[in-house]
DNA sequence: AGTACTCTGTATCCGACGGACACAGTTTAG
DNA sequence: CTAAACTGTGTCCGTCGGATACAGAGTACT
């Protein structure tokens, strides 16, 4: 009950020192041959081809030619180096558009948000839970409250539409990342489809969403109907604060 | 890269069979000891309080006084199991507020999703990726699709609004099982506070967001505004189709 | 009633994984 | 030139998921 209480606190301190800490220089013994960077990047490039689930600190190692243990010179244990290949996939967040106003601004960063997660799937499995942020993510953060000012929500408000917002791009991503071939309405009809054929008693309106839906012929477009509606639910909110 | 994908078949046959096939009652040998409902109620149990980490086979068996080895004669493996207690923690579908309208009833399946997510945290992280869904889950989905029948809304976006509904519950039960003391604007405070004392400078909008937030003390009211704006984007739609 | 068959729980074993620890080699500070 | 500090390696251990073989329990058939 208290195990992942008292040595998470630990874990949150080293794993704050590895992203948040300035990379001290040791002044004595061999050169490492190794970066944090190209042990990030190398548990990325797995991480990305086979999952989290194939992420091992044994095939972290072999791809840079090095022994197991030596990660452990550079990376406290395996959650620290998740934690850095998240700061590191996420990367540094975009330039806004410039002149653009606050809704374009918005939908342009959920748009890549999207695409960093689509990108990396296994960066949504590897953000649930309580985490200590990098300075990438809070950098994308600020870059959708900075849009934010100036629209007459206060500081809650923004913090909500910026949550709103990252969730249904990770949503979005995860629908889109669990059905790898085609369009979300095609493996909606070909995964859901196999699972209500024959119960068509049992789940009416279901049935008749996923045959009109598949009819309509409607591709990638659920990313674009959630943004589009949570934009004008904010953009309401906002005129009436500007009346 | 195939090995995900070629076993992943296998274990979707098994999951399916699990979830959906009818138990099947031998006629011969001992009688069974335990029951698929036990083991997913002690998984549960487990999971509850120490998480999916915690969730071991071994200490699975110990709470059901059984041998390890007995369960996989219920279970064909771990990853079954926790699909057997997401099926099982998200339970059947609650009946719909009678005579309201599609809002209400949308505004309460969120809130009542929300709800088993934060009973059971641990869900969130098993309900990334691609999965065969059980036919509670599928129940849940289709009392939200009945909602929605006969506003107007075609298949697809109806699916949508679902999507992004759930979406929402999920990302917000995550962010507050995140932060499990207080309100989350107040964890907020003092776990992105923590970490942006000493760097106003680099995170300007963010710092003054979250000092506004603190300032106002606007209790648990992320669930509210996110679902409010989806819900007036949506009412938004569905006035322009019945002008 | 007895026997053969089938189903259940158990005991033992294995490979993979995360990680601790001691050691040897290498580079720089004094 | 020596001592200190740092790096990578080899070895070892505990834990976990799972395969397999086996012994006992209960039922169907003769």
């Amino acid at each position: 009950m208290d195990r992942a209480g008292t040595d998470g606190v630990a874990d949150k301190r080293k794993l704050y020192e590895l992203l948040w800490g300035t990379p001290s220089a040791p002044r004595r013994g061999p050169r490492p041959t190794l970066t944090l960077a190209a042990i990030a990047g190398a548990g990325i490039a797995i991480a990305d081809a086979d999952g989290l689930e194939g992420l091992t600190m044994q095939r972290v190692a072999e791809s840079l030619d090095v022994t197991k243990m030596a990660l452990y010179r550079y990376v406290p244990g395996k959650a620290e180096l998740v934690g850095l290949m998240i700061e590191t996939a996420v990367g540094e967040p975009p330039a806004p558009p410039q002149g653009a106003g606050w809704r374009d601004q918005l939908d342009d960063w959920a748009r890549q948000m999207f695409d960093r997660f689509r990108r990396h799937p296994w960066a949504l499995a590897a953000t649930v839970g309580a985490r200590v942020m990098g300075p990438n993510e809070l950098g994308w953060l600020e870059r959708a409250l900075a849009a934010l000012t100036g629209t007459g929500l206060n500081g809650g408000e923004m913090l909500d539409v910026a949550v709103l917002l990252l969730g249904h791009a990770r949503n979005l991503a995860q629908q889109v990342s669990a059905m790898d071939t085609g369009t979300p309405e095609q493996a909606l009809e070909s995964g859901l489809g196999a699972l209500l054929r024959g119960r068509e008693e049992r789940f009416p309106a279901l049935i008749a969403a996923v045959g009109s839906a598949a009819a309509h012929a409607a591709q990638d477009q659920a990313l674009d109907f959630g943004l589009a509606r949570i934009l004008d639910g904010v953009e309401l909110l906002i005129r009436t604060r500007h009346p």
